[in-house]
DNA sequence: AGGTGTGAAGGTGTTCACAGCC
DNA sequence: GGCTGTGAACACCTTCACACCT
């Protein structure tokens, strides 16, 4: 969707799925397939056309609704949401901010004013809210996210690091975003084994320029096999000490 | 990771693929063999010993490691990521706090102090810092990670809504929070579609009690064989006008 | 000639089911 | 008897390759 919209801002007509392809960095037998699953939108001998490929997947993806969203939570990652260019150009508008601190109350953020969350389940409603933000404290968000799903809303989006139990029909996703770091760490730590590997070898790998993106279970599984001693002081299977 | 750590906070000794995979809600086949990649730290009739589990998985992870992080862009972002608790709790460590803007410099913001990126590069070196999390706007982004890069950084949190183009060997994971929303808005709209759907139909359906968590592609595989029809006021595969 | 749409081949990831160990 | 570790079966996803359309 990405690569569409930059081709739409330059005004290109059609593209063949093999352009497309490369510039979303993926192979175009599977971009092909994928849009045979929403229809036959391509001519053959000339490919796709952009403008209206961009639509058919917009509608698709349910781009091509307005939804309006609550965000509860007005301290420093929810003025961050609240701010955030990104919501608006893709469809989303944001209804209403919404905090317990009275204090909070009145108070302009990214240029609305600060509800409080008495009023919560009547702005779900006014607003016909289906989608909302919990960016609270963890203690706070299970409670919130009780009192907007019995106000009506049947998506979360969960900064909160707990894990929100819900009734079933509401969907939940989760943001950790140390997650994120975590994964980064993951395979720092395997760049760094790699390279004492590497220099403990001293170079009588085969092919061993530049094992840039390696992944985890196959390159440990030979490894693993041999080594079943038992829990005393061994090694990772897919990490040298 | 998640399911052990509590289970290690109640002091359970032991836990069997069958209840840990129950918590974790997945299949216990599936866990089973995931640890299997990681060595043989079970005992068959008893289960896995809870405590030595976790030490090996997040000797696994680089969770037993402490990795110094930078942030840069002190925004509503970066201080919401400054103040987040959940680093500290995974082992990393915030170094320092980075911002262009010379009024911030000094300012305190989660009980440090701002310091201006003129600094940028001497700070990674003392620190020893190699993950980065960028958090200013757009048009920063890609200077900032290059002058990261340059001073050693090999990992990148890109909260920015840019794509980074960084050398090989430099990891980047980009997150882009209103992807999240995007997709509960899909979710959304299909459920929206089921119910439309499932009125219409006035319940002519074998099992359709709670289609719950459905899946695109099949949905609409037979009914996007049949229209073939082209470009004309047509409707999507997967849901229904 | 150029490029889509798609059956068939090829991989990869998941689950089953059971031998083997405690 | 209970539970792990793992080959084998299975399901799913990706890629190939080519018939067919423009």
């Amino acid at each position: 969707m990405r690569a569409l919209t930059a081709l739409s801002e330059r005004s290109v007509p059609t593209v063949s799925s093999e352009e497309l392809a490369a510039a979303a960095g993926v192979n175009s037998a599977k971009l092909r397939k994928d849009f045979s699953y929403l229809g036959s939108y391509g001519t053959r001998g000339v490919g796709y056309d952009v403008e209206y490929l961009v639509y058919q997947i917009s509608r698709e993806l349910g781009l091509t609704q307005d939804w309006p969203v609550v965000i509860v939570g007005i301290g420093n990652l929810g003025a961050a949401l609240a701010n955030y260019g990104g919501f608006s150009a893709r469809g989303f508008r944001v209804a209403a901010l919404i905090d317990a601190d009275p204090a909070m109350a009145g108070k302009p953020v990214a240029g609305m004013s600060v509800q409080h969350t008495d009023d919560l389940e009547k702005i779900i409603e006014e607003n016909g809210v289906s989608i909302g933000v919990i960016a609270t404290p963890a203690g706070a968000a299970q409670q919130v996210s009780e009192r907007l799903i019995a106000a009506g809303v049947t998506s979360i989006l969960n900064f909160a690091p707990t894990v929100l139990s819900v009734p079933e029909g509401v969907d939940v996703r989760k943001v950790d975003l140390s997650i994120e770091l975590q994964i980064l760490a993951f395979h720092e730590q395997r760049k760094a084994g790699e390279e004492a590997a590497a220099a403990a070898a001293g170079g009588s790998s085969v092919g061993g320029a530049a094992p840039a993106a390696a992944v985890v279970p196959p390159a440990g599984r030979s490894a693993a096999e041999t080594r079943k001693g038992g829990p005393e002081g061994d090694v990772p299977a897919v990490m040298p000490a």
